[in-house]
DNA sequence: GTATTTGCAAAATGTTTGCAGCTGC
DNA sequence: GCAGCTGCAAACATTTTGCAAATAC
């Protein structure tokens, strides 16, 4: 297996000009409202709902709607910017995501999210290929555990 | 690796002994809606949502309702012969799940559902949890693609 | 300047709860 | 017989849509 690498999910924003960029590559607007709902993914290092990625983007900036939150979510997945997980305890959180094919050990203490980009699955994907004869395209792979923070906490 | 167990999801209904048994365990009895439910996943052989299962049961017990449906799913998955799963187009389907820890690959075409159970990846594990100091302690796996059948027709 | 984006209110969707009557064991 | 289960209606939470005003470029 090739060694892993690993990212911290963005702790200050992904620069702004690399943003609006990728943005500007599919013909949107790199606006108020979505920068803030980036910045608070940004801030936040670990997974959020769209209610409190909406309650805390206010702080960005007052006006923030619901409605634009979730639009901007569905945006910036597309642009793969964010990603959406799913966790045992509900599924509509949402992170921030690097460039690339990559997924996210996710802690069940306090939610904090770290990526990994080395899946190395082929052995397996080949194998379940040959078994079943499904042409496999793509798969979903997330992680459950504790950080360290929250080990500490758990041990004290 | 070992090498790769595959099952097919049950296409027809698990005994309906063990069944019961496995609810009797918990307390729990085997009525005729969740009679219906358990046939309507074994016969479907594919993920369905509890509004399918729902339309579905009456084939077998006239006066489901939904509301019961969703409690049986809940408590299905509680005792693991149900298993949820998490599609790109939506995340709230379910499938029959033999016993013990497995993942499931989905066909893109027809939602047809294969099981199996050698997801190796204690390397992988390893190593993640090396590099990030997170203890890991589960593991979401889903793989995506076409079923032969599907294949065949995509193909015509 | 113009097409895109926004916030609001309202609608649609999906899921859960309260409760009196029914049913499996 | 009695706990557990059910269906219904209604409550609830979440997400989507329609539209006129605001904004980015």
């Amino acid at each position: 297996m090739l060694p892993a690498e690993m990212k911290t999910v963005f702790n200050s924003e992904p620069t702004e000009a690399q943003l609006a960029e990728a943005l500007a590559a599919r013909g949107y607007k790199l606006t108020r409202p979505r920068r803030a709902v980036v910045r608070v993914l940004a801030h936040a290092g670990r997974t959020l709902t769209p209610a409190e990625i909406h309650a805390q983007a206010q702080a960005h900036y007052a006006q923030t709607g619901l409605v634009t939150v979730y639009r901007t979510l569905d945006l910036l997945a597309e642009c793969g910017a964010v990603r959406k997980l799913h966790q045992p305890d509900g599924c509509h959180s949402f992170a921030l995501a690097s460039e690339g094919h990559a997924h996210h050990v996710i802690c069940q203490g306090c939610h904090s999210v770290v990526e990994f980009d080395n899946c190395d699955l082929s052995a397996l994907l080949a194998a379940v290929q040959r078994r079943t004869g499904y042409k496999i395209s793509g798969h979903w792979l997330e992680l459950f555990g504790l950080c360290p923070a929250c080990r500490a906490g758990a041990r004290a």
